[in-house]
DNA sequence: ATACGGAATTAGAACTATTCTAAATAAAAT
DNA sequence: ATTTTATTTAGAATAGTTCTAATTCCGTAT
């Protein structure tokens, strides 16, 4: 298995410059590490994760690329109540949902349903951004 | 107008009492201001607008007052990326705008779209709120 | 290939909103 | 009145994030 196209490492790099970001190593890997592992991590989670393919990664740097990925649209950001920044990979619209035991989920959100929330604002406002977060009790399924 | 039925200043206790808060003169104090501008005021400025009326008063006490008043629902925290917490006193379900200048207003959301947002989670969660946040540029009326 | 220049990374210090601590005070209950 | 319990207070501590200044990296021009 030595010389195969791996699918996902090529366009990285690709995916990066595509969206303005110069590819650095630094930032391939923590955008790779929030593609693999979906599941809203902090700053300090990600640093945490991607020391093992980046062992002199510095927790400024994870903080740096996060930033430029959620600048250039790549990544959003999720907070919940002054709770460290979440991380989020997931692109299309959705909903957050903040478990009590601190999961936190993606909850899709139709086009349908995001248009009548901005139907609740007077015409002159300029919406850029609706945020939609649930806080409550997921069943866990383990 | 020496001794006149002041509307505000005289059930101010009771309502805290009713709501299961032992009505001290810190948290009458904090109430107050909350109910008489209603601007989504941070603790900062809460801590400077009741100082002219309770001179004493410190930092870590309008935080509590404003905790006590947030845990026993007479007021609500407002959070928006990480920024300091705001204050408001408006009970009724609604969501907030929050312009690029700063500002933070009050948006009606009836309870039809409520039960919307509700229904796009599957049965099994049990949802304790909901939180709407716009962003983007509101029309400055001065 | 090599040197230059701007951008990115790094370690650690600094910052800020908030919470904690322990002592003092106030209020309620006996 | 006295005891108990809750609240307030000032200041220290904490935590997440940002800043700083020095170093390293990378693309481009030579």
């Amino acid at each position: 298995m030595a010389e195969s196209d791996t699918i996902d490492s090529k366009p990285l790099a690709k995916v990066l410059n595509e969206h303005g970001v110069r590819p650095t190593s630094q930032r391939e890997t923590v955008y790779e590490s929030l593609l693999q592992k979906r599941d809203h991590p902090t700053a300090d989670e990600v640093f945490a994760r991607v020391r093992e393919k980046a062992p002199t990664i510095s927790l400024a740097t994870v903080y740096n690329c996060l930033d430029v990925l959620v600048q250039n649209k790549l990544v959003r950001a999720v907070n919940f109540e002054r709770a460290p920044t979440q991380y989020c990979a997931n692109l299309a619209p959705h909903a957050h949902f903040h478990d009590e035991a601190g999961r936190t989920l993606d909850i899709e959100m139709p086009t349908g349903v995001i248009d009548q929330l901005r139907d609740l604002l007077p015409s002159d406002f300029d919406v850029k951004h609706i945020e939609v977060n649930f806080h409550g009790r997921a069943p866990h399924n383990d």
